[in-house]
DNA sequence: GGTAAGCTTCGGTTAGCATCGAACTATGAA
DNA sequence: TTCATAGTTCGATGCTAACCGAAGCTTACC
């Protein structure tokens, strides 16, 4: 009767405020267990379990075994790259979760996205790869210039294994709070790997922040210039 | 207790089948009335009607009144976008809806999204506006070139009004079909309707299919070599 | 082997919401 | 005014799915 992809199955996989919650907490890129996520979403083991084993059917998790661990993540970018387009939308429509704390700013200053950077420091990066040509906007998303290669190599980024990865290298994505690209792809998670390893920044525990050092930060907006 | 924006609430706003199908047919940018709405979704009025309110209010419909007929239509771009991402995401992971018929082709090849033209030939002609540098990427989304400007100019393309608009000019929008981008914007709607006004191509009714004359066809394969 | 931790499966309960009939409002036509 | 069409509101019904307790399964550690 009706044709194309269904958007319906999608939808009420994502709008069960359980499993909403289990897909924000794993927005953060890390994978957490399954009694992780059930506490993020305030419900029991049992009941998480069934969502999560929805999630997965649906496409949206990847489960690896860990032992008598089992860690529980996004299955691929564009899950992410969906759920930041909603989270666009939904700001910009004025949905709002309960209450936005003081933990806000921060988080529209320099948050994880999945694997990579976004808010504030993700769009200057992004703008300062665009201007300085080592970022091309190709037809399917971003391409590599020859400079930027040079330049990201200059900053201690190993190519060789990212181009083994089935991921894109670069890949764009919309930053919920900024409306406006940051960089994903499996080049986008090698720089802020890159980022904790100088100690420019670390993660904030249980949260989506990334807290840049002044020393760090410094150096970000120097190596990042617009 | 929890930051950010509220996601299930979309979802669950998108997730439901009869609203699903509605907002399906409404990516075809045509207004419809809530009692074609219903009829596409196979509920009553009155079913229709309470669903309508809840989107409307939800911010992903907009209602204009019309003598006793109210026109429904999408709020505006972004919850296209959105909706074709979830299409392209739906689409990867195989959740087809029931079964796709013997239009597939022809929708993969031109289809309306939202207001502008999507598919194969949306997609070309974005590629080839980019290769000859009549837009270029800018941080936002897409920028018009000077070139770009004069060329439209030139295909009978009137500016004026369509700068006078909230919406922005140019825009990207991601394909489900081909996971690619194609042109939006008020730029991508005013080119949709300069084909039809050429009579390069038409609307087929009930569907979001873009039929291409073979004349029509040639023109606009001209227009936008690669 | 025994025990504990992590997770899933099963079954029964409950709550939310989509659904539709019927009544009501509003606009237009005769 | 009267009738017809378009749409909303209300109330009752019924279905679906989330939820949790309890039991079962698997893996690790002593």
């Amino acid at each position: 009767m009706k044709e194309g992809p269904d958007i319906a199955f999608l939808g009420s996989l994502i709008g069960e405020p359980a499993r909403a919650n289990m897909l924000t907490a794993l927005l953060s890129g890390k994978a957490l267990t399954a009694s992780e996520l059930a506490a993020e979403a305030g419900v029991t083991v049992q009941t998480a379990s069934s969502h999560l084993s929805k999630m997965e059917t649906g496409g949206l998790l990847r489960q690896r075994k860990q032992g008598r661990h089992r860690y529980f993540a996004l299955a691929d970018d564009d899950v992410g790259s969906v759920l930041e387009a909603m989270m666009g939308l939904a700001a910009k429509k004025g949905h709002l979760r309960t209450r936005t704390g003081p933990k806000d700013p921060a988080l529209r200053y320099a948050r994880v996205c999945y694997n990579h950077l976004a808010g504030d420091l993700g769009v200057r990066m992004m703008d300062s790869l665009l201007a300085r040509d080592f970022l091309m906007p190709e037809n399917e998303g971003l391409g590599l210039t020859d400079d930027g290669r040079a330049y990201f190599e200059g900053f201690s980024i190993d190519f060789e294994p990212l181009e083994k990865l089935r991921r894109p290298l670069c890949k764009s994505c919309l930053d919920w709070s900024n409306r406006r690209s940051h960089l994903a792809g499996s080049l986008g998670t090698a720089l802020l790997t890159r980022f904790y390893d100088l100690n420019w920044a670390k993660r904030v525990e249980n949260s989506r922040i990334v807290a840049f050092s002044t020393r760090g930060e410094k150096a970000f907006l120097e190596t990042f210039p617009i």
